[in-house]
DNA sequence: TAGATTGTTAATCGATTAACAATC
DNA sequence: TAGATTGTTAATCGATTAACAATC
């Protein structure tokens, strides 16, 4: 009994299935969309999921599954009509629809995205940062305005933010993350690289170089050894 | 048989079990090294895998296989010993060891990754950027130069870069990696959005925002859809 | 001692892979 | 028609979860 109650207690919100999609599906889509509006640009209308999984090094049977999955049909001996499926998946990943971001932090990180355009496709917006240091403020970064902090919160309401990007300091993140969460933004975007604790209605996507960097490090050692073993 | 074969030539490089350890698990490992280095540091000595899991939200018996399975040996009632269990996350990870990373494309992301000094701690050192604006080139940014593209080869020789880091457009990606491989890097951090097509031996780890971004956006979108539902 | 906690072995669950029928 | 390709159902594989014995 204990033991079920721990476990009810220490469940993770990340849930797994998300839109009836597994996790490691929905990481590929992206992958999928980027090759597939190239390919579209070179002149391609059709394409099967053998092509797809060579050029990108996955199994053709992961990749139909894949499309299977977001509701993809294609037709035998043919292939995937190359404009309905970036339809579906635009559509599926809803990078149609725009979602007005606010970013914390205006430090390098943080104004390296605020420069970054390229986040319009993915239907996310950014619409102002906010930080701690005044000497920041006042001024525009790609036209978009760096505010004091404690206009967070009118921010927020009035221009219906749903996602915080988190870019300030690890000492400073979960006090960031509290004050937005305050302030009604439904989801978290942690460039931080600390654990962030949050309402379980919260959602928090954790940008983790650290991470990443750490599976890196541990292939590239592997293959040092393998090496020097030879 | 075809089926087999296409299964073999498809396979993609991505080694799941890194040094013995699941990918997931290794993912994990980097936060339980900040979570307890942020611990030893408010005085904590040991630390029990209930604790670590309650506060990272996780289930505690993963955090204990995880543990188990870099080595680490905890006492019945007592827990780890917090000193000892850092210093096996640390080695086991490699932060100890220094590897040398060259940046390619000294753009705003390129630049604002040269500015961090937090790599050191995961034994990256970021010697040198090259890029192929002359404009860029020259200049020191925090401490590191910005080199002429042509200077690869022989930074790469002489320093023994083992790793380079890929902060290119997309479209210049894969001719970037092309020139990484050919002077002898052993790992790619690619920062770019599209698929690297590399050589069996060449690592190649994908910091995908898109990707991140992805599973931001379609959590989100069913939670919004949700919440209109009631 | 008693009970919290580790470590190990078994059961479950989910994703990938395989096999095969349907079809343009 | 023949064969490439899709879509579906079953088998395999690996990670997580559960159960329990060992122990400080």
């Amino acid at each position: 009994m204990n033991e079920k109650l721990n476990k009810i207690i220490s469940e993770e919100f990340e849930s797994e299935n998300i839109s009836g999609v597994p996790k490691p599906t929905l990481l590929r889509l992206p992958g999928y969309l980027q090759y597939l509006v190239e390919k579209k640009n070179s002149g391609t209308n059709q394409i099967s999921a053998t092509t797809i999984g060579n050029d990108l090094n996955l199994y053709y049977v992961q990749v139909r599954k894949d499309l299977a999955s977001i509701g993809a049909v294609g037709k035998p001996k043919i292939g995937y009509d190359i404009k309905i499926l970036i339809h579906t998946l635009v559509t599926f990943l809803d990078y149609h629809n725009k979602k007005s971001a606010v970013l914390v932090g205006a430090g390098k990180l943080g104004r390296t995205l605020l420069s970054y355009d390229g986040f319009a496709n993915y239907g996310l917006d950014i619409v102002a940062a906010v930080d701690v240091n005044s000497d920041l403020c006042g001024c525009k970064i790609n036209d978009k305005p760096v505010l004091r902090i404690d206009e967070l919160a009118n921010l927020c309401t009035n221009l219906k933010i749903e996602i915080g990007i988190l870019t300030v300091p690890d000492k400073n993140a979960q006090e960031a993350a509290d004050m937005l969460i305050k302030c009604g933004v439904h989801a978290i975007w942690n460039f931080s690289s600390v654990h962030l604790n949050v309402p379980d209605d919260v959602i928090v996507q954790n940008e983790n170089m650290a991470a990443s960097l750490a599976v890196l490090s541990t292939r590239l050692a592997e293959k040092m050894n393998r090496k020097s073993e030879i």
